[in-house]
DNA sequence: TTGAAAGCGGTACCAC
DNA sequence: GTGGTACCGCTTTCAA
């Protein structure tokens, strides 16, 4: 671990060249002579001189990298949009990174901090929420290259990108009863905390609704997305003498849950009930049965954000417009009609 | 975006006292007397003042971080190792960063590249190979503070962390003989890149020899880890005459895919075919059927490996004791008694 | 226990 | 197009 490690000035000594000429045929070639600069180049290449980034991010007070924020890094959504985010990022020559808040305020307020001390030059939120008005101001957040993804927080008026949650909500539910399915049961997101389970469910209400399908709130479950909430669901839901014969649930975890329990159940996926998830995880399409579920645009969502993200840091302010992307409804094996 | 961010000096200017002390108060509050160093954090806090991480970083030569590289991010399987990691390195005051190759050589060289300028303090590595020794010189890849973890490269005696990949497959097939499987197939990891998945198969094989049972080279194949070679194992190794009994597959996700294709195929798991995984991702305890398989200690991989990697930074070289851990067979629904 | 000052390794301004 | 030099913000000697 000796680190006698290679700097500008060793070069520029080697090379007869001033530090700043060296600096420069790295970072702006152009403003070099072709011939220095090759020059220069081959001696680096040589040397395999890589530049100390603390010092350049010292000077420049930009880090050239982003920060992908989620609530837990090892949901299989997110790396879509990852991938996405990179994508975008990359041809600016900027770097992301993945962080997770594991619903860890302190933690979460560290990642903000990152931002503020341009640790990083921007952040997107999957979070769904903001710290405490008492650690940042609200004028303050806002100042920040800061980008809420998904997750919006209407309140605060942030510039954001989202799905329409409501309209694929309705989608799905409306197309279970173009199935002929009456009994539509629901698994929520959990309502407490973002504004997506509400959407999602309202969209399912008013589909119920615009059929004259009336709401029977026993048909409504509150889940918390994982696939444990999903079987509860349903051993709650088939106990009772009015069952469902189809679900819509808020995530894909959930449908998975959902179908495992119905399995244990004894009760068949599709021909007694049909399930239909959100997300459209890698695995829905080799579950099984194979997962009809509301695709989300993963990776056009990170691409946007980023690109959002890089407005705003260019704009330096909050007064770019927002994107609302369209979702697609994927019809697999375990929806079908129902059988009289 | 206005950056008028407060520094060391505006606080000392502000209290009248002088940088070293207001440097010294946070980070070596010892060596300030309690009186002043009160008096500094209080207004520190008031302030919300937040270092200049670039600058203390170039300053110390540090930058208390240290990366977790994988070949692919969105395995499962790393987060329980990662969160193991972050915990002992948490203890030091040490961050985590994941890094994810995908198996794209100018990436591993970028990770690499980090470590060797001192952009992280350390480099876990998942994937089980060293970039070209035109690269960087065996020698100076031993003298880099970098720990092997799970994919060893026996050629190089690097330090490393293993499990015990050749006994773990050996007593799932093993278990398979007494459940009176005899045609025992085994679908492999890819088996020209790591050595993990050769150890398996000749886990597999010895436990046959030691049984008494033909090796029978049709019942061997090659995998890729996806679940999508998974089913096609399972369509070649069922159209032949001479069908197995049992598989076992070299990871958890193949063995989702062999029992989706013969579920598709109509063949009953575990009641005409018992199948066995490797790793217990989460999702194996609820898929349908929940899968036996082989638990690797995740969190303890991850605990281990830092361990190692501290020493290593603290001794400064490679003579550290390498370190096997013990795997555990979980049998759950997906592997039954062969039905003669 | 505290302060002054040097310096980490780059970049960017200014002059030529 | 190139060089000299100040400076980014922190830590760490050294001296008091």
């Amino acid at each position: 671990m000796t680190n006698k490690s290679l700097k500008i000035s060793d070069i520029a000594k080697k090379l007869n060249i001033s530090s700043s000429t060296i600096s420069r045929a790295l970072t702006n070639p152009n403003l070099v002579a072709k011939k220095t600069r090759k020059f220069i180049l081959k001696e680096v290449n040589k040397l395999k001189y890589i530049p100390n980034i603390h010092a350049r991010n010292l000077r420049t007070k930009s880090s050239k990298t982003i920060l992908f924020l989620v609530r837990d890094i090892d949901n299989q959504f997110y790396f879509e949009v990852f991938r996405g985010i990179e994508k975008v990022a990359k041809k600016s020559g900027y770097s992301v990174l993945m962080g997770s808040t594991d619903n860890d305020l302190k933690k979460e307020i560290d990642f903000f901090n990152m931002v503020k001390s341009n640790q990083v030059d921007g952040m997107i939120l999957m979070t769904g929420r903001l710290p405490s008005r008492k650690i940042f101001s609200l004028n303050e957040l806002k100042q920040m290259p800061i980008i809420l993804s998904l997750e919006d927080i209407p309140e605060v008026n942030f510039n954001s990108l989202t799905i329409d949650n409501f309209q694929a909500a309705k989608e799905a539910t409306n197309y279970l009863i173009k199935l002929g399915h009456e009994k539509i049961a629901h698994i929520t997101s959990p309502l407490s905390e973002t504004r997506i389970g509400i959407l999602r469910r309202d969209g399912y209400r008013d589909a119920l609704k615009k059929s004259g399908i009336k709401i029977n709130s026993k048909f409504e479950y509150i889940g918390d997305y994982t696939v444990e909430s999903g079987a509860a669901a349903c051993k709650k839901l088939f106990k009772s003498a009015n069952k469902p014969t189809a679900i819509f649930c808020s995530n894909d975890e959930m449908a998975y849950g959902a179908i495992n329990q119905l399995r244990r159940m004894k009760i068949n996926v599709p021909n007694k009930v049909s399930v239909i998830g959100f997300d459209d995880l890698p695995m829905s399409k080799s579950f099984y049965p194979p997962l009809s579920t509301i695709y989300q645009p993963r990776f056009l969502i990170g691409e946007k954000s980023m690109e959002l993200l890089f407005e705003k840091i260019k704009i330096q302010k909050n007064k770019i417009d927002n994107i609302k992307l369209k979702t697609k409804l994927i019809i697999r094996d375990s929806s079908a009609k129902r059988i009289k």
